[in-house]
DNA sequence: CACGACATCTGAATTAGATTCAACAAAAGA
DNA sequence: TCTTTTGTTGAATCTAATTCAGATGTCGTG
């Protein structure tokens, strides 16, 4: 009697469509439009059945948000298992910043938009603890991979935690990442190749922390060759200009 | 015949209190609260008065965070007018933040809502013009510090612009405001003295940028009484604790 | 001072869209 | 087949932003 696991596994399927409608119809018509009614139309369900998935358009969103949220960490996760120096995989976590955002453009603008204390608060407490538990490899990695540069011997973390050097490598991708995406905030002049400039800005600060070998950030054609590298060896299937 | 005079004076006046308002219930019931006919009530002015004032509530939100900016690039001021090494002031830069942010807890949750693709693109972009005018000096004093550690001999920008320079410590700084205003994000343990913790980044990104002299970041003293000098003799007169 | 023209203010009515829930329908069990 | 349970529906409700027709005030003029 496999009833109710079949019911249970429609459930999912149905709700992992609303997911992927909600995310169709922010691709089409902005974040901004999006309605609840549109959504359950699309998947022809009445809004009701829509409810019974998500308690609220927060609890939808940040559904959606989280959704994608895995697909980032599985380009960090790539990024884990790569055998490079410690060093390399640092750059690396920006150079999944770059493939991830410039696949989605749209997802910056919802992560943007739910970690916003506003819409956070909104989201029921339960669906705010899935999305930190997806997050959490994220922070994981980047410990690791810092762990990873002191075992070798080329980091010196001067009585930080690795969260505390983890910490300003994420801070500076993430901020970065805010600049790319105010409007106005920067002439767009300033910002060729942004995601190139990340990746510069992070070398600099892997430099501030010690971190052996030292990079010479004015060196564009190392940078370069860095970044396609990674791409070969880390994102060949993902196809993105930085 | 002044009356004309009169009338735009008061206009002016009225403009300010609804501002102000809108501000203290922010602050009373938090933004998701925020409505519009409580803050017409609040100053016994009718709804319509109040959008006389402001095309809508983004607009009114809009308004409220400018003038949250004009408060906070006042301190960047300061620091631009401070006669001390550029490198010094680069982090003075920091601490402003760290002084107007624990100041103005609710500031940053505004800021972060009203700079989402989806709030600003629906306020009138006449006002968005303000609010990017208002910020303009923020950059053009950090741009400025970054020629002035050039002119020094101190800096050697590698074939970056200063912006360029500048927009990695401005990224440095927003990303670790971020991070620390996700709940969730990271366990609140990780984050004592939060904000001497981004100045302390921020002296390990300068020190990537080469910039002379470089400072040993593992000396927390030398930090304390960088921080402790820069509060007494640029920020005297704003209690705050870091 | 009275009057009309004009500006300003008012708040009830409108609107948009999220959310609810009473009624209906399908499936399961007896 | 009838009853109960479970799931679905979409019209009705609710909230809060926004509008706008009318009320009120101000000014200049005869």
């Amino acid at each position: 009697m496999g009833t109710r696991e079949r019911r249970q596994r429609d459930f999912e399927l149905r709700e992992q469509r609303f997911v992927e409608a909600g995310r169709e119809l922010i691709r089409e018509d902005g974040l901004l439009n999006l309605q609840m009614a549109r959504v359950a139309d699309r998947c022809e369900y009445a809004v009701g059945t829509l409810y019974q998935h998500f308690v609220s358009k927060e609890d939808l969103l940040l559904e959606i948000a989280r959704k994608d949220i895995e697909a980032h960490v599985s380009l960090f996760e790539r990024v884990a298992r790569w055998s490079a120096p410690a060093r390399d995989r640092m750059i690396a976590m920006t150079v999944a910043d770059a493939v991830f955002f410039s696949h989605n453009p749209e997802h910056f603008q919802l992560i943007q938009y739910v970690f916003c204390d506003v819409v956070w608060r909104s989201a029921p407490a339960e669906r705010r603890q899935q999305v930190l538990a997806t997050q959490a490899p994220i922070s994981a990695i980047a410990v690791g991979i810092v762990d990873d540069g002191v075992a070798a011997g080329d980091l010196d973390r001067g009585g930080l935690s690795s969260w505390g050097v983890a910490s300003a490598s994420w801070a500076q991708a993430l901020g970065m990442l805010n600049l790319l995406h105010a409007e106005g905030l920067v002439e767009p002049i300033s910002m060729v190749q942004p995601y190139r400039l990340m990746c510069r800005h992070m070398q600099v600060l892997l430099n501030g922390f010690g971190w052996q070998p030292l990079v010479d950030v004015s060196d564009d054609a190392a940078l370069d060759a860095l970044i396609n590298r990674i791409r070969t060896e880390v994102f060949h299937d993902c196809s993105a200009e930085i």
